[in-house]
DNA sequence: TTGTATGCGTTATCAA
DNA sequence: TTGATAACGCATACAA
């Protein structure tokens, strides 16, 4: 390793003998040089190796194309996908992505969002964590805070562009979908009951009951934690105590924890108890059972929140700040919810 | 939205009828200040909301206090479970990662290590993304060439600290596991033969096969695609045309196609044919059948990268240069390789 | 077409 | 303990 001076434009100059103002020039296109002198530039920057230093570029310029994408976790195939997406229309503009998981902690996001607001990203896509909080943090930085686009796990109070799908209609269809393979003792299993997507998603639940006359039974909405062991412990006394017939995740995570509450329970998936759940998951057919899943356009979220992001860099005051756009989820029917009668 | 115009240090100073210095002061710990100036400040700061400028204090103190991640894909547990890893290190030291996605594109991963050279990064943990083709362009960069840790897939000819498991073992290991179920026609699955891991793999398997005196049938190794469709016609095709009784895959991708090409060719896992593959997917237990695995430490792999990074940022020449750690991967027996007889 | 000079926001050196 | 000043590497306005 050793000494790291890297090239910079001056050695460069000095190697042409010219200007670092020429040289400069030599990489930006819009710039009078002329032809050849321009080559010649390129041609030695690279057998020096010479990479314009990022940092006194994006100080001198005033923007660091770079956007900030913040999740509440990584590990989780809807992220992952989202980021995909983000990530794609990004590179496309020539922009990188700064990562950052707030591990559904509430005091983390605060402090990456004020953070940013160190220049060291140009705008921030976020889904947000949780919403048992006072998080009009936000709004204090209103009159000058970067731009930022909402996608899937929203804070409704706030008034930005989002990007989302509609949770209550999928709820709602798969919701009757139970109905209709049988159910009548439907389970809903959430992470946090007060998240704004556990609540969209809990209505559509409940509507479904209600049209079709199906009494609701308080026990059977389960509020579950971000722990494995814990759930598992709560869904083992869930199904043995209570007995659904159903099962409706509103979280990847909870439809393994009822398979592997289920193996050690020795119930049946789906003859006893039938699971349908939210989940970006590829192999989904693949389980034992083939799980059911209402599968959200992941990879296609992303990039509409990247391409809203980037209208409103390019072209300020172009995007409203209410503006929504509100994709379609996809029920897939597999094994988790046939009807064995 | 509106105008940007963040709060800097000027803004600050100006605010407290200070000086800029006394004001940076205020931010760094071993400066002379007294406790109520600095008070002074850090109260005031919060107030207006200041953020000192990351490209400012970058340029100017010559390092990025971010470190970059480059790795072949993104959609792959083991990938997520590394990045996990180093980015919980990377935090604790106060670092942030940037992650760079090859897409197995040596063309790109060329790119992105020459571009990195601009002062973005301190340092480098990459998985290479193959090694068909001539990357001495990382010995051309040595004298001046950011520090660099490579895990998992690595380049044997560049001398540079490493975090690998034993994959001839593991290899070993699985296909004993295999002869021991009673396979005898087994077919090793590999995405890139040429690939350093690809070829230490293959070592583990043809020594297991030798040791238990089965003939070697080169038919047997079948290259696969990174295509999902491309690698299902492959494996049909094979698993008719060979009918081998197991099936030993070096990547989790092809386990997933093996067993999607058995659904649809009608043969059962693992009544005709045993599959077992290297794999970190955490729900391996819940596939149908539960996947036989050899999983590698992901996560402690990703830690221990960024551990040796570290050392050697800290103290430059601590670590040498052909550091090697070994991890061990670990087998996990399942029913996809159960003898059934 | 090329060169000179200035400033982006910060920190370190030196002087007060 | 605090303040003035220069420098980090680059890009632009302006001069040549």
């Amino acid at each position: 390793m050793g000494i790291l001076h890297n090239v910079n434009i001056k050695d460069l100059a000095r190697a042409l003998n010219l200007s670092t103002s020429t040289v400069s020039r030599a990489f930006r296109d819009n710039s009078d040089i002329s032809k050849e002198t321009k080559e010649r530039i390129l041609c030695k920057a690279k057998e020096l190796n010479y990479q314009p230093n990022h940092y006194a570029s994006n100080l001198r310029e005033q923007r660091s194309k770079t956007i900030a994408v913040i999740v509440p976790e990584l590990a989780n195939n809807f992220f992952s996908l989202a980021i995909h997406g983000i990530e794609r229309v990004a590179r496309d503009k020539g922009y990188h992505i700064l990562i950052f998981a707030t591990d559904d902690d509430f005091e983390k996001e605060v402090s990456f969002i004020r953070h940013l607001h160190n220049g060291r990203a140009d705008g921030i896509i976020m889904s947000v964590s949780g919403e048992a909080n006072d998080h009009t943090y936000l709004d204090e930085l209103a009159e000058n805070r970067l731009p930022l686009v909402f996608f899937d796990r929203v804070y409704e109070d706030i008034i930005t562009p989002r990007v989302i799908t509609n949770d209550y209609k999928s709820s709602f269809t798969a919701t009757q979908h139970l109905i209709k393979q049988g159910c009548e003792r439907i389970a809903y299993l959430a992470v946090n009951k007060n998240h704004s997507i556990g609540k969209t998603r809990m209505r559509g639940y409940l509507d479904a009951l209600a049209k079709s006359n199906i009494p609701f039974d308080e026990k059977l909405i389960i509020d579950c934690t971000n722990k494995y062991s814990k759930n598992i412990k709560i869904l083992k006394q869930m199904l043995t105590a209570l007995k659904p017939d159903g099962v409706f995740t509103s979280v990847e995570r909870l439809a393994f924890a009822t398979y592997y509450a289920s193996y050690e329970l020795g119930i049946s998936i789906p003859k006893d108890v039938k699971v349908i759940g939210f989940s970006s998951l590829e192999i989904a057919p693949l389980l034992n059972p083939s799980l059911t899943t209402i599968t959200q356009p992941a990879t296609q979220i992303g990039i509409e929140a990247a391409n809203l992001l980037f209208k409103m860099l390019d072209h300020p005051g172009s995007v409203d700040a209410d503006k929504r756009v509100v994709l379609d989820s996809k029920l897939f029917k597999r094994n988790s919810t046939a009807n064995l009668a």
